[in-house]
This record gives structure tokens, C-alpha cells and sequence, in this order.
DNA sequence: CTTATTTATCGTATATCTACGATGAACGAT
DNA sequence: ATCGTTCATCGTAGATATACGATAAATAAG
């Protein structure tokens, strides 16, 4: 008797699983709005954007550029937010993959 | 002074974040694979192929089912699980919509 | 009717997520 | 040096996610 249960999941499942799980909450998709609307823009700027408070912003931003779809650069004490539009074509990329492999 | 903070995201907002939380975890991507490359599946076989316990497989394509990315299919005291197409190709569109918008 | 098979659900434990106020760190301006 | 601005982090509370064994429900087969 061969056992075929796999041991664990491939790179791609697990690197898919993050970005779907970036993309998994409405404050985040968006930010990512926001900040493709104004190309770049500064935390405080987002904050008044959404309904949430400057903390829990700040948390999302952190997840988003965890997986570096966005990217944040020091300017002086403000920081300017911005896409990672490579990450972001990678992502595409990655779940258009999927869903061909899928159904489409 | 005028209140800019808007009360709460929008529906189409919401429903991509929620396609998204559906596809964010290795196993449900990798359960998404299985049925399209089976066409048709029951739990059992899906069980096989993942390093999951039954009960935890179970809990994933209830996921799955929640957000209508799948269908089960009762037959006898199986359950024949496949793909949703209509809905995969609503979620497609979504995510394409949100990239094209972003970045590509 | 009893048994075996298949799957969902329950109960439970641990981890992660989400949200906020408070605080700290970094910088520009005075 | 002090103050105001901007943002990240800390601490915390409650909700949701993840995983499993045990059990229940439904059906087919004997």
C-alpha cells in the first residue's frame, strides 16, 4: 500500500494563497484603487479615504506591502505609498494562470 | 468643514475581497485544480490528494461553495464536487477589472 | 435489520485577522 | 530645544480561520 497523500502544498498554490489572501479584504482592494487613482499618495491621504482609523490603515498597508504589491518611501516624516506595478503584473499573471487552468 | 470619510465600502468592493478570502489558502486553490483537471470529484479523492484530514477538506470546499466557486452534487452517500464555470468567469472578470484598473 | 462507506457537523484548541486608542519615532519648522 | 505633523508599533479585545478527532446522517450493500 503506496501512500499518495503529498507531504505539503507547491510554492505557486502557497504563493497565489498570499496574494489572494492581500486582496482579501475590502479595505485593501481599495487602497490599491486609491493608489493607482493618484499614482502616489501619502498614508493620511488614504486614511480620509476610508472608513477606518489611522492604525488599522496603517496595518492594511503593512499586509499589502508584505507581499510587495505596494511599496512605501520615506519622505521625511510622511511616507509616500505607491504600487509595485512589477508584483502586481506578476500576480495578474499568476492568477490568470490559474484560472485557465480552471475554467477559463 | 465637510465629512469626506465615506460610511462603508462598496458592494463590488466587498465581493471581490470575498472571491479572494475563497482563494486564499493553498489548499482551496489546489481543490480548484483537482475538480477542473477531474472534471468531477468526489470528497474522498480530493481528501487523497491533499495532506488534510477529512473534516478539514470538508470545511475548505464548504469555502468554496459559500462564494459559488463550486457545486456538490449529492449522489448516494457521495458527493460529486466540480467547478462552478459562471461563477469562475465572474470572478475572472472581477480580478481582471481590478488589475486593468491598477496597474495593467 | 445490520454493516460499511461517505460526508457534514460538532466540539475544541490554537493562530491569525480586524479594529481601535495610546504611544513612540522621525522629521520639518520655529 | 520645542512643537506640530506624520506614520508605525504596542497593547488589547473580539471575531474569524485552521486543524483535528469524534460523531451524526444518509445511503448502498449484504
Amino acid at each position: 500500500m503506496v501512500n499518495t497523500k503529498p507531504q505539503e502544498f507547491s510554492a505557486e498554490e502557497i504563493n497565489l494563497a498570499d496574494i489572494a489572501k492581500a486582496l482579501s479584504h475590502p479595505a485593501r482592494i481599495k487602497i490599491l484603487k486609491i493608489l493607482s487613482a493618484k499614482n502616489v499618495c501619502m498614508c493620511g491621504d488614504i486614511v480620509e479615504l476610508l472608513p477606518l482609523a489611522q492604525a488599522t490603515v496603517s496595518q492594511h498597508l503593512k499586509k499589502l506591502k508584505r507581499v510587495g504589491l505596494i511599496v512605501g518611501e520615506i519622505d521625511g516624516p510622511k511616507v509616500c505609498y505607491c504600487v509595485n506595478t512589477q508584483t502586481m503584473e506578476k500576480a495578474k499573471e499568476s492568477l490568470t494562470k490559474l484560472f485557465k487552468k480552471v475554467c477559463c
